[in-house]
DNA sequence: CTAAATGATTCAGTAGACTAAAAGGTATCA
DNA sequence: TGATACCTTTTAGTCTACTGAATCATTTAG
């Protein structure tokens, strides 16, 4: 839905859209060959970018109770995504860490892009690279500014 | 989970990683303010890329039965974000079409989106952004040629 | 004009994930 | 040591979206 108005948008903008479709298009293809729903794809996803946390920190960065918490890891654990184990500094905790991907297939397909992407790299000049190095920060820095503008406005 | 072996992975490609959970993020925050499901948000992603469709083919094309459809069809049109008409051909047939966002809410976020963007633009040279632009080509088809081959080995 | 086929909807039943609350260990503090 | 607080799990019940089958409306074929 990103395609605003008639076709006068900037070339650049056009682009970013064609861009974010195509991520969440991998994003889903890989979420289907985990066999995961999407909110556990989420999770899985804040325990990666955010390293090993207990299971009340998890429940609170999704917004679910204690109760859906324990389902969810039970069924990153049974797929083999996610480890559970006892705080040895204080037993009552538990510390999820998101593993990596044991599957081979899903193993594959990650590396599938990573040759992908080097084959894109190798294209450019250095100074280029730096180029679009600066881009994605930006970009990257701009779009999380909003979706967490979007978050906070939400709270309200 | 992009983040492979320990940090000596290229600049790009973590770069890469990183506008990835950002672009997802969005795509989140987006969801959750229009109240959308996971799901949902996906058949209406589906419906702004390839265009109005008839209840059959948004069934074959996310994969659930009519009647799932049907009720898919009803929550997106509630949520005014998608309308159904019958087919003047058909009359059988139905033609269901995205809406663009009448939210306001969400109206603005793109809109934030969209300047947060023009004053990442405004950053570069002209032929800074032809590089840009070549780099988001090449890097857009190559991460939709991956979901693809995931989705096409997912069949076998 | 009737019979068969097609597209969408409705209905009954089911499954999965969620919440709220009670329970089970473990730690802290007097 | 005993009482209390904390973190996770369990349990019971609910809700939502799904499937498969029956139904209604419309079109096509004979």
């Amino acid at each position: 839905m990103p395609d605003a108005e008639p076709d006068q948008m900037l070339e650049p903008d056009r682009l970013g859209a064609d861009l974010s479709d195509a991520v969440v298009l991998f994003h889903e293809a890989i979420g289907s060959l985990m066999g995961l729903s999407a909110a556990d794809h989420k999770a899985l996803g804040i325990l990666g970018r955010e390293g090993p946390m207990s299971a009340g920190e998890l429940a609170e960065r999704t917004s679910l109770t204690a109760g859906a918490v324990t389902g969810l890891v039970d069924r990153l654990e049974r797929a083999g995504l996610a480890s559970r184990e006892r705080d040895p500094a204080d037993r009552r905790r538990l510390v999820v860490t998101a593993a990596r991907a044991a599957d081979p297939q899903v193993a594959e397909a990650f590396a599938g892009l990573g040759s992908a992407m080097a084959a894109v790299t190798a294209r450019f000049t250095p100074d280029q690279l730096e180029t679009i190095a600066e881009w994605v920060r930006l970009t990257s820095a701009a779009v999380r500014g909003q979706a967490a503008a979007i978050a906070a406005r939400r709270e309200a």
